[in-house]
DNA sequence: TTTATATGCAACAAAATGGTTGCGTATGAA
DNA sequence: TTCATACGCAACCATTTTGTTGCATATAAA
């Protein structure tokens, strides 16, 4: 479905979102609090931001007591890269037409 | 800068800018007009589409007579391969450590 | 010249977005 | 048990987004 693609490009979108990714990457799990430390923003900012990344899959959060740890999901970024991939067969023609062009200047 | 970034991740976060993008890859180039005929929304709908795409980069216009002819640029997504890429080593860690994992069963 | 077409600009409106604060609840620690 | 911490939920608010319509202007066609 192309709900999946526009839940993950919605959630890229914004540069919190992409932070907190990131953060996310780079040192899971954290929990919700003590991910927002690293934030300007209130803890339930920082939630609503999660909630989308989770609804885009892109963060999968567990509860453990009474903390819930996040932890980011490289996985869904194959959608992304599904998207881009199409246009690569653009680029590459539009490569080759410059080659081709080239060619005749020799 | 990361406002180059901003913007194209802005610009693919609406369906409908990415389909317009869709269409002028495929088939550049059209006028707004006749670009406008293929979607719901008015002219004035598309043309501001069109602004936030030239914004990011990913499309250009050109005037023609009483004409603005657009083209998609495919340069452009390089931006979200670059923003991407980066996320590939951890990939392959983590496949390297689900590899390791597996050695480590036989 | 007159008319039709392609466009930009501005004002407007509804809905979504990104953020806040306040409060209630569940869990862990003293 | 009592207190502090981690969290969710709901209400609220300002701004942005996504769309509209109306109108003015420039160019092409009759």
């Amino acid at each position: 479905m192309s709900e999946k693609r526009n839940k993950i490009f919605k959630a890229i979108a914004d540069p919190t979102r992409r932070e907190i990714f990131h953060v996310l990457v780079i040192d899971s799990a954290l929990s919700i609090s003590q991910l927002s430390t690293q934030f300007d923003i209130s803890r339930q900012g920082v939630t609503k931001h999660l909630k989308l990344l989770e609804e885009a899959k892109m963060v999968n959060i567990q509860a453990k007591g009474r903390e819930r740890y996040c932890e980011a999901s490289l996985d869904a970024l194959q959608e992304i890269k599904n998207w881009l991939s199409f246009y690569d067969v653009f680029w590459d023609d539009k490569l080759k037409a410059l080659g081709d062009h080239l060619d005749q200047m020799t």
